[in-house]
DNA sequence: ATACGATATGTTTTTATATACATAACCATT
DNA sequence: AATGGTTATGTATATAAAAACATATCGTAT
């Protein structure tokens, strides 16, 4: 037997949690949505629609998008966006550790 | 922004979660699976069917049920099923407290 | 015997969520 | 001007989860 969790920020509605996170992740690290949704596979539409509703409820631009040029085009991180990354993973690896400790704690 | 979160025991596939605990605490308290399920505004079919659910994955028995008689039958929690109740609230009221103060330390 | 309140299940319908499909616009390069 | 790879979005379809519906049985009391 073992334990599962999963933690999530809302602000009335849900807007941050382990989708968006992972998807950032890779965008950071690739500096393109499509490539980041492929990697995840996952859609473009449904990484693109993810992203957006974040913004929308959370008021403020997670992405910096350009479209066109040598590239076809790309997307970064804004600073909140860089931000909401940065702490999530902190947050995320502190909790994740002390739901398992409780875990063993009462039925290890 | 607040933090949100859930907590559940998987041997495989799901069998103990917050819907469980809160049904059997019900159970424990009224002595009937059907009183249990209208005082928490599911349907008697849908909560039967989770308790027979968890059983079989778990492999033992968590209510002692009785059909017929003056009261129409009932239900009481075995052994198990109190331990597992028992078991649970500690460790999610732990659980759940570590979560809020690492969201604090990260959000707050 | 009938009624009542409970357990015990199978089946159907609805609802919500996720996946898929389709299309447009943008722009450096060829 | 045609191409390629991207962002950007609307719409339709499929899948899964939940709710609703329908019956059967059981045992005490009336």
């Amino acid at each position: 037997m073992q334990v599962r969790y999963k933690f999530w920020l809302e602000d009335r509605e849900h807007v941050f949690g382990e989708g968006l996170f992972e998807l950032l992740q890779e965008i950071e690290q690739r500096g393109s949505l499509s490539e980041a949704a492929r990697s995840l596979h996952m859609s473009y539409r449904q990484a693109w629609g993810q992203v957006k509703k974040a913004e929308s409820r959370l008021g403020q631009k997670l992405l910096l998008t350009r479209v066109g040029g040598e590239t076809g085009g790309g997307a970064e991180l804004t600073p909140a966006g860089k931000w909401f990354l940065q702490r999530f993973q902190l947050f995320k690896h502190e909790a994740g550790a002390a739901v398992e400790a409780a875990f063993q704690r009462y039925f290890g």
